[in-house]
DNA sequence: CTACCTCTTAGAGCAAACTCTAAGTCAAGC
DNA sequence: GCTTGACTTAGAGTTTGCTCTAAGAGGTAG
């Protein structure tokens, strides 16, 4: 369901990142709707490059409760901005690839590449 | 000059990223200035998350000479593409983020974040 | 002349994020 | 009752990309 190996759900449990995952009586891991969705958050942090210890944190902070919402929050808009960063510095190489190949095309390659 | 370790630059040449080097009486390396643009183009094509065995493989085409342009220009052009994608999946997930933000701060936590 | 500094090498070590192995438990199907 | 298959665990192995160590060479300063 969340396209993520057996191996890795349990490695994720193993650091931290899923706490509190129910077993049934044979001990078998049950996964409820809201772990799910904290997955699929998970997946998002890290396809933003947020490595997963700082997730582990996100993760402590949110089995804590309501009362750890502000640290939440300001994690959340501090790797916002870092996301907005990431792509304005994507845009930039990506222009000078560009610029790269349309050299490469015309006049042979120059200046090294 | 590069911003990259004594290193990292010797790493890069013993996995093939940096070819024919060339060295003074002592056996120390020289780097030219073609080698410094290469080291900066070899760091925009990392920053856009190529790994670098692929680069490796530009690097052997680059040192075969004019006859391979045709084929690291399609490389290239395919790696662009990858990067507009990255920008794209960065652009969602930011979007994604920012709501998760939005219902963190009204409202409180809801579905499991 | 000796100490020091910076280079050289091969190869070991490290961190992140998995990925797998081995040994074991347990319920279900034949 | 036995085999099969899906789960369990601890811990080992893998990949990527560095980062460092150890041993040694050679030029420079005092």
């Amino acid at each position: 369901m969340t396209q993520l190996s057996a191996y890795t759900l349990r490695y994720y449990e193993k650091i931290g990142l899923l706490l509190d995952i129910e077993r049934d009586s044979k001990g078998h891991r049950y996964y409820s709707q809201k772990d799910l969705i904290w997955i699929e958050f998970i997946k998002r942090l890290k396809a933003t490059n947020m490595p997963l210890n700082e997730i582990r944190r996100f993760a402590r902070l949110r089995v804590r409760g309501d009362s750890t919402i502000d640290e939440r929050v300001r994690m959340l808009e501090k790797h916002e901005s870092r996301v907005r960063e990431q792509m304005a510095d994507l845009k930039t190489h990506q222009q000078k690839i560009k610029e790269k190949i349309e050299l490469c095309k015309k006049g042979g390659v120059l200046q090294g590449l």
